[in-house]
DNA sequence: AAAGAGACGC
C-alpha cells in the first residue's frame, strides 16, 4: 500500500498504473469509505434480493424497515418491474404517492418500464410533464419505450419528434421500435439520420443499426456498419458481433456468417444460438453438429438452442436425433415452453409420427396459432386431410384466427388427398369469411390443386385474375400440372413466363423437355436440350433423403448404383399395383407425381 | 442506497 501511495505521489501516469495494477479503486485515493446509514444499507439489500429474483425476501426487508425514503420506494418499483411483476410495481408506485412521497426522475423511469397499457403510460407522462422532466435523458427514453410497447410506433414517433435534445439511447429505442413493428425500411432511414447527428457510435447504436440492416436485407449498409465496428474496436462487444453473424446469415451469406463465427475469440450462449438458428434456416444439419460442439466447449444450451435444433430435425426428418434432443430438453425442464412445444409438435409431424405430435399438442396448457398450424399441417402431410379440416374448424371454434400459413397447410392437404371441392371451397371462403388475403404461396397451392385434377384452364384463368403478380413458383405449379397431363401448349406458355423471370433455372428446361418427350415431339425435346447445352445451364441434382434405423439414405435422380434405390423402386411399384387394385385413384397419375425425379434421368 | 437503449425461437 505504501508503495502504491508513493507511486501516486510521484504523479505516475494513471494509464500506466492501470496497465499494471488494473482499474484504480476508489479506496486507494479516498481513504476509508464513509459509514453507510441503515436506510441505505437496507435499500441496497432490497436491490440485491431483487437482482437474484428473491421477491418475497425483498418485500420482507421493505416491510420491516422503520423508515423509508424515495430511494427505497424506487428500489421496490424497479425491482418488481425488472422481474416482470408489472402489477406489483404499479401498486408500489401508488402506495408511495399515498404515503406522501413525490416521485423523482429515477422513480418515473422505473415505473415506466412496468407500463403495459397506454392509460398507465399517459398518467406517468402527465406527472413527468408537470415536473418538466419528460424530455430528460432517462425519463424521455423510458417514455419512448413505453409508448412504443403500449401504443405503437406512431405514438412513439410523435413524442420523439418533440424532444429537442435526443440522446443516443432514444435513437436506439426508436429504431428498435421500427424493427419490432416490422418497418425495416423506416428503421434504416432512422439509422441514416442518427449517423448524421451522432458521429461517434457506441455498441448499442451499432448493434441496432446492424439489426435494421439485416431486417431490410441490406448487405451493403450492414457491411459498412461492420466496417465501422471493426475500426472503432466495438467488435469485442458481444451483442455487436452476434448481430454481425445474424446480418450475414439473414442476407444469404451463410458462409461469411460461419467464418465470422469461427473467428470470434469470445462467444456467449447467444452467439451459439444465433449461429445454430442461422444453420437451421438454411436447412443445414450443421445445426445439430454445433449443438455437440457447444457442449464440448462447456456451454449449456437453453430453450432457444433446443427449439432451433428440433426445427432442424423436423425439416430434415431425422427422427432418431429428434428423439434424443427431446429427451435432453425434458431432462433440463424445457418441456413446458410454448415455442418449444410448438417445435416438437412440428418435428413429430414432419417425421411421420403424428400420434406423438398429437400427444404433445394435447399436453400443452396454451395453444397458439402456431401450435394448431403445426398439427394441422402434420395431419395434412401424412395424408389425413379430413382430420386436418376438422382440426381447423375446432381451432376457429376455440377463438383463434387463422393466417395464410394455416390456409396453405389446409389447401395443400386437400391437394395431396384429392379433396378438390373442399380445397376450392376453403380457398373461396378464406377472404370472405375469415378476412385472410391469399398470398402468393396459397395461389401456387390452389393452382397445383386444380392442375392435379386436369382443371388446367381454370388454373390458368386464376393466374390471370390474381390481384398479386404471379411469380415463377406460380407458373411452376401450372407447368408441373401440364407435365403430369401432357399439355404441351399451356406448358410452353408457363415455361416461357418462367424463363423470362428466371433465365438460369435449369429445372424449367428439363420439365418442358420432358413434356415434349412424353408427347413424342422428339425434335422439340432435342432442341430444348440443345438450348440448355448452348446456354451452359446445369441443373443441380435434387436429392431426397430419408432416415431409417438411424441411417440416412440419399436418393439422387436416375441413380441405379444404389441397391436401396432399386429396392425402393420395387416397393413403389408394388404400392402402385395395390392402389390400382383398390381403384381409389388413377394409379398412373399417382406414379407420375412420385416418379418425377426418375423422369429427369438424362441428367 | 435507486433509473434507460442492443444480439437468439415461430
Amino acid at each position: 500500500m505504501k508503495f502504491l501511495k508513493c507511486q501516486i505521489q510521484c504523479q505516475m501516469n494513471k494509464k500506466i498504473f492501470q496497465q499494471f495494477f488494473g482499474p484504480i479503486r476508489k479506496a486507494h485515493f479516498a481513504g476509508p469509505p464513509p459509514p453507510i446509514s441503515p436506510l441505505a444499507a437496507a435499500t441496497s439489500l432490497i436491490k440485491s434480493y431483487f437482482d437474484r429474483g428473491l421477491l418475497s425476501d425483498a418485500r420482507r426487508v421493505f416491510d420491516e424497515m422503520p423508515e423509508r425514503d424515495v430511494v427505497t420506494w424506487t428500489a421496490m418499483i424497479y425491482g418488481y418491474a425488472s422481474n416482470s411483476h408489472h402489477h406489483d410495481a404499479w401498486s408500489a408506485f401508488r402506495a408511495m404517492a399515498a404515503a406522501g412521497f413525490s416521485p423523482n426522475e429515477f422513480t418515473l423511469s422505473s415505473v415506466l418500464t412496468a407500463c403495459r397499457a397506454m392509460e398507465f403510460a399517459a398518467v406517468v407522462h402527465a406527472v413527468a410533464f408537470r415536473r418538466g422532466v419528460e424530455g430528460s435523458s432517462y425519463v424521455g427514453n423510458a417514455l419512448l419505450s413505453a409508448y412504443a410497447a403500449c401504443g405503437g410506433i406512431g405514438d412513439a414517433l410523435k413524442l420523439f419528434d418533440e424532444i429537442p435534445q435526443r440522446s443516443d439511447a432514444m435513437w436506439t429505442t426508436i429504431i428498435a421500435a421500427y424493427v419490432q413493428w416490422g418497418d425495416a425500411h423506416a428503421a434504416v432511414n432512422m439509422c441514416c439520420r442518427m449517423f448524421q447527428e451522432f458521429t461517434e457510435l457506441n455498441p448499442f447504436t451499432l448493434s441496432i443499426s446492424l439489426r435494421a440492416s439485416s431486417a431490410a436485407g441490406s448487405l451493403t449498409l450492414g457491411k459498412q456498419i461492420h466496417g465501422i465496428a471493426v475500426k472503432t474496436g466495438h467488435t469485442s462487444d458481444l451483442p455487436v458481433s452476434n448481430a454481425i453473424i445474424d446480418l450475414y446469415s439473414r442476407c444469404n451469406s451463410l458462409l461469411e456468417s460461419r467464418q465470422y463465427f469461427n473467428e470470434m475469440p469470445q462467444k456467449n450462449l447467444i452467439t451459439w444460438n444465433t449461429m445454430i438458428s442461422a444453420l437451421d434456416r438454411f436447412g443445414s444439419i450443421e445445426a445439430c453438429h454445433l449443438l455437440v460442439d457447444m457442449y464440448l466447449q462447456s456451454f449449456k444450451p437453453n430453450c432457444f438452442t433446443f427449439t432451433s435444433v428440433i426445427s432442424t430435425c423436423a425439416n430434415l426428418s431425422i427422427l432418431s436425433l429428434g428423439l434424443q434432443v427431446h429427451a435432453a430438453l425434458l431432462q433440463r425442464g424445457f418441456g413446458t415452453n410454448q415455442q418449444m412445444a410448438n417445435a416438437l409438435v412440428n418435428m413429430y409431424a414432419k417425421c411421420g409420427n403424428i400420434a406423438d405430435s398429437q400427444k404433445i399438442f394435447d399436453e400443452m396448457s396454451d395453444r397458439d396459432l402456431l401450435s394448431w398450424t403445426s398439427l394441422i399441417n402434420g395431419y395434412g402431410v401424412n395424408g389425413f386431410a379430413k382430420v386436418a379440416i376438422e382440426l381447423f374448424e375446432e381451432m376457429i371454434r376455440s377463438g383463434i384466427k387463422p393466417d395464410s400459413v394455416a390456409f396453405l397447410a389446409l389447401i395443400s392437404a386437400c391437394s395431396h388427398a384429392g379433396l378438390i371441392e373442399e380445397g376450392v371451397n376453403l380457398f373461396s371462403l378464406m377472404e370472405i369469411k375469415h378476412g385472410v388475403r391469399p398470398d402468393i404461396e396459397v395461389y401456387g397451392c390452389i393452382i397445383d390443386l386444380l392442375g392435379r385434377r386436369r382443371r388446367l384452364r381454370e388454373a390458368y384463368e386464376l393466374i390471370e385474375m390474381m390481384p398479386i403478380e404471379a411469380d415463377e413458383s406460380t407458373w411452376g405449379a401450372l407447368l408441373g400440372a401440364c407435365h403430369i397431363h401432357g399439355e404441351v401448349e399451356l406448358g410452353r406458355l408457363a415455361a416461357e413466363k418462367i424463363m423470362k423471370m428466371k433465365p438460369n433455372g435449369g429445372k424449367t428446361y428439363v420439365i418442358l423437355s420432358n413434356i415434349y418427350a412424353a408427347r413424342s415431339e422428339l425434335t422439340d425435346s432435342a432442341e430444348m436440350r440443345k438450348m440448355m447445352r448452348d446456354a451452359g445451364r446445369i441443373k443441380e441434382a435434387g436429392i431426397s433423403s430419408i432416415e431409417l434405423r438411424e441411417e440416412i439414405y440419399n436418393f439422387v435422380a436416375g441413380d441405379r448404383s444404389n441397391p436401396c434405390v432399386v429396392l425402393a423402386s420395387e416397393v413403389l411399384e408394388m404400392l402402385i399395383y395395390h392402389i390400382e387394385e383398390m381403384g381409389e385413384m388413377d394409379g398412373s397419375d399417382w406414379m407420375h407425381e412420385n416418379m418425377e425425379n426418375v423422369n429427369d434421368d438424362y441428367f
